[in-house]
DNA sequence: ATGGATGTTTCACC
DNA sequence: AGGTGAAACATCCA
């Protein structure tokens, strides 16, 4: 499910359920996804109390003090919550963590892909800078000629450029082609043929969409059953995304659809023309 | 019914 | 450098 509008809202719910919480005991059923030492991971979760739960990018972070355990629900990765005694039988359940509070914290992963990682909270800018995990996109963090100084030195393609999480982070296939929709910029356009104006409309098209997603709890789309505080709307509001050959709705021209960088993307042949070099 | 696509990330290879 | 394809895995849809 997530990109980071659908990750804060999950983020959100988790933290008013385990907020304090202490984990009493934990299994996990699929060794693999768990990134660091299993070993070190289950012996230092249990009996450690989550102070709070953070997000970082598309990375949630149950804060435990002194660790922190890093969760990325990749394509399909939720947290679910269930009364201990009252947990039902489901093949993609992969992680249990057991509350003081009689609830057990559910980690259910179709795919498999999502991962785990217990790592020294001390050591926790490393980790993200060693992935290049770029600012939190906000006016705040998201600084404007940083940005603009990245994509002028760059001959990548906007859209790729983009999901690779070093100029921002959070962006994933759905809002970032409602991003470029919104700025009226093609996703292959080449990064440094963009003028600096058409940065700022840029960078402002990523926070917007991404704090209206959040004001929205994220998209549900084709998620058969919703996880933990995945009750979102946003879908409703998306302009391109899966919307193909419907009329662009500032223009009417059909939205097309292609393939980038293996990824499907949508786009307003009229609205987002590529630059001619 | 088989191939392609799916809200992600990372790596190998041109 | 930058682009593409594949892999991790399971399911769904045309």
């Amino acid at each position: 499910m997530p990109e980071l509008p659908e990750v804060e809202t999950v983020r959100r719910g988790l933290n008013k359920l385990v907020s304090g919480q202490k984990i009493t005991a934990l299994r996990i059923d699929y060794n693999r996804m768990i990134k660091s030492d299993l070993t070190t991971f289950k012996n230092n979760l249990i009996n450690q109390t989550i102070h709070e739960v953070n997000r970082r990018g598309k990375y949630l972070l149950f804060e435990l003090g002194e660790q922190t355990l890093i969760s990325h629900l990749r394509m399909e990765g939720k947290w679910l919550s269930y009364l201990s005694t009252d947990i039902p039988d489901n093949k993609h359940f992969h992680g249990f963590f057991d509350l003081s509070n009689g609830q057990t914290l559910v980690y259910q992963d179709v795919r498999k892909f999502g991962t785990m990682e217990l790592v020294r909270t001390d050591k926790l800018a490393d980790f993200f800078s060693d992935k290049r995990i770029g600012p939190e996109p906000t006016e705040t963090d998201f600084n404007l000629r940083t940005f603009q100084h990245q994509l002028s030195g760059s001959q990548k393609k906007i859209k790729p450029y983009l999901l690779d999480q070093s100029l921002v982070a959070g962006l994933g296939n759905i809002y970032v082609d409602e991003v470029l929709w919104l700025a009226k910029i093609h996703p292959s356009e080449i990064a440094r043929h963009l003028s600096a104006k058409k940065v700022a409309e840029l960078r402002g098209a990523v926070i917007h969409i991404l704090e209206k997603a959040v004001k929205y709890g994220g998209s549900t789309i084709r998620s058969y059953k919703n996880a933990l505080g995945l009750d979102g709307t946003m879908q409703d509001y998306l302009q391109v995304y899966g919307k193909t050959g419907q009329p662009c709705a500032r223009c009417g021209t059909p939205i097309e659809k292609y393939k980038l960088a293996g990824r499907g993307t949508h786009f307003c042949p009229k609205c987002q023309k590529l630059k001619k070099v």
